[in-house]
DNA sequence: GATTTAAGTCAACAGTCCTGACATATTTTG
DNA sequence: CAAAATATGTCAGGACTGTTGACTTAAATC
């Protein structure tokens, strides 16, 4: 059922035990992957935001606006899960740097849609290529066949609204 | 040589060209699958932290001395890659809820020997199931074949200061 | 015209991280 | 043994990112 053994006969119980033990320490493994490999990927992108005076909140912002159309605050909020507030202050400080431009909405004149001046999406250029050449040569290190395990593992690790998320946001490009 | 059909000849350019598009369009995906799956495997622990008015600071404090043996303040300090202060805050606030205790090192009495008290490790443990639990129903979802794509990749992620810590830490145990 | 919606703003507070400086106890070294 | 190095703790102060709650403005919708 789970794995694609032609079951001639049913588990037994000491080997379905076994089982759930090895899925519960690969899971407890995966507990400080996830740490340590976040860490990691994170940290190419530190080191360049770092340059410019800029935090986490602004590279995430700033890779919404810029991998996205037509994108509106409210957007920004529902994909961020923050408050106005916290958003409002960190696009303050990207609009104000040039980053990233406002104009009115075409169909809603309420909305504000967001995009990066150049000089924003070099900087956001500058920063999915670090973290590009990092996953890059780690699928190659793993091996380009590993990819497919990884990409399914994460995405069952994301919860339904946030693969709904995900796989929108994939259409839509 | 990357995938596993026997090759007959060598890639040709396109060939080549394509592969390297596609890797780089895996590494975009996968900066997304990182940023999504990494929030939505935190947030489960966060909304337990949440109830014992606690933060993740605290979280990888407690799990690194209730997984580790003989943990000192200077360990902890390399694991978690912050400053002393940044961790004195932390641990104070953990001692003095009575989740660690301090016992002066018996070889070292320069050094303070942190462990977990029944409280702490209670709730460490209840930590630890629900991003287990998560995990579980992931590797599950994926399909138990493709943990170790996602293992290898996770490892590659990591940088090697990170990935020599990871395997010490397995060995320990 | 009244209500709802999108966005912006003000004030205040909390958690987590940082730097730099300095104190204490203990171990190691010359 | 005295001096230097190490492990830990602590003080002061600053930055960033997140929170709640209340209010305003402008535009769309009913």
């Amino acid at each position: 059922m789970s794995d694609n053994a032609p079951d001639a006969d049913a588990p037994t119980a000491s080997e379905s035990l076994r089982r759930v033990a090895s899925l519960d320490s690969a899971a407890n493994e995966a507990i400080e992957l996830m740490f340590f490999a976040y860490r990691d990927f994170t940290d190419v992108a530190d080191r360049i935001l770092e340059q410019h005076d800029l935090g986490r909140a602004h590279h995430r912002a700033l890779y919404f606006v810029g991998t996205g159309q037509d994108v509106t605050v409210g957007h920004l909020l529902d994909t961020l899960n923050i408050t106005k507030q916290s958003l409002a202050r960190v696009l303050r400080r990207l609009i104000d740097l040039g980053l990233v431009v406002q104009e009115v909405g075409a169909v809603d004149r309420r909305q504000r849609l967001l995009r990066l001046s150049g000089e924003g999406d070099s900087l956001l250029q500058e920063l999915i290529d670090a973290q590009r050449h990092l996953l890059r040569e780690a699928f190659t290190e793993a091996g380009t066949e590993r990819i497919e395990g990884f990409r399914r593992v994460m995405l069952a690790i994301m919860n339904e609204e946030d693969s709904a998320r995900f796989n929108r946001r994939k259409r839509t490009r």
